[in-house]
DNA sequence: ATGTGTGAATGCATTCACAGCC
DNA sequence: GGCTGTGAATGCATTCACACAT
């Protein structure tokens, strides 16, 4: 019934997100348009992908010309909700926590940070960017006063999964997992995990593996 | 031919390094065996997909029983290269350059940095854990010397490809980018990407357009 | 002529269902 | 009986090829 079904594949989302931040370079220097093949070789995906990917948001695009730059930025800064600021929690302010807390991409891309959390007195406290780490105890308060949605951990595996299941209480609804664990999440909690050691492995693999292939790869 | 084709798809070695890791929190428990479906509800798989992965290995398990902990997790560790230690060079040591650099999920995976490099001379000299950062000039020679197959860049937009060229060039096969552009590399060097805001986007993204269904997701 | 938008086709990956072995 | 290993089937995602608009 609906002219556009609002689903989006995981794997197009991931590359719009790609694809506004080199139209934001490319904005930066001057350009107005922009085929899909340069588009698509600048975000290193071939080009039939690409206008596959952006016919999700229905046309947007001039035959023969290509896309203006402006408008398709400002299509896909609206689809992908870039517009309004989120505020997100994290918790675990290691060395990997204090670096995502002012990690400037983050700020760029409509993420805020409301609140830094840790168990150790020590971190307790400490300025990272304009925020104070809190202690866990306040967890609950500030995503209650605040409405945040998204929740960040970095904390090691062995407390991980009980952070989840507070935040999960407290309302975020998104929780992104850097713990070298797996997470279980009540239903309508989405858990997205980011493995480091698993994508170094993933990257050292295929790598040992293309070795073999270096002495006779010309078929 | 060959009875056990040498491909295992990239999505699959993957999940093999979090059964790696799951295994090896069941091996310290003092469990002995387990079954496929235990297995995937610890790494959060179906059972299925587990065992069609386990199987790019070849026969590994007792029908009727299950897989043995201490064998499959030798098996995992000898194809994923776990055992061998390699060499990494990290280039850009700001915040998340320097979370990685003493990040103890490397070290216990056979990843071993043997060279952190920065521009800036206010880091260069700067121990974090037991290395010094050093300049970017002795980048080469580093490489050279210590024979690095793997490389992560931690360094602003700007510069990364030119770090990747000059990894490329040293000799380095693969290589981990955490900056936020697409970088291009001759052929031959594997270049895995790891966009922290990209991640963020999708999860904010899933998490809105999520809503509407909360309304009547009894189905 | 040029380059988008999109059905059709291909290739991957996940899931199912069951045969085979313990 | 129980659980692995795996062909068959399904569902996704990518790629191709071309119609269509400018």
């Amino acid at each position: 019934m609906q002219p556009r079904p609002r689903t989006i594949p995981e794997a197009t989302v991931a590359r719009l997100a790609v694809y506004l931040r080199v139209l934001a370079t490319l904005a930066d220097g001057g350009r107005s348009t922009v085929s899909s093949g340069e588009l698509a070789s600048a975000a290193g995906v071939n080009p039939a992908g690409l206008r596959k990917d952006l016919s999700h948001l229905g046309p947007c695009g001039v035959r023969g010309v290509g896309y203006d730059v402006d408008l398709l930025r400002d299509r896909l800064t609206r689809v992908l909700g870039v517009g309004r600021s989120r505020a997100c929690v994290l918790v675990g302010i290691g060395n990997l926590g204090s670096a995502l807390a002012d990690y400037a991409g983050f700020g760029t891309r409509g993420f805020e940070f409301v609140g830094l959390f840790d168990a150790s007195p020590a971190r307790i406290g400490q300025r990272i960017g304009n925020l104070q780490v809190r202690g866990l105890d306040e967890l609950e308060d500030v995503v209650a006063a605040t409405g945040a949605s998204i929740g960040v951990i970095t904390t090691p595996a062995e407390v991980a999964q009980g952070i989840c299941d507070r935040l999960a209480a407290a309302g975020v609804g998104s929780i992104l997992n850097f713990a070298p664990v797996t997470l279980a999440a009540p239903a309508g909690v989405d858990v997205r995990k980011v493995d480091l050691s698993v994508e170094l492995q993933v990257l050292a693999f295929l790598g040992q593996q293309r070795v073999p292939a270096e002495v006779g790869e010309s078929a």
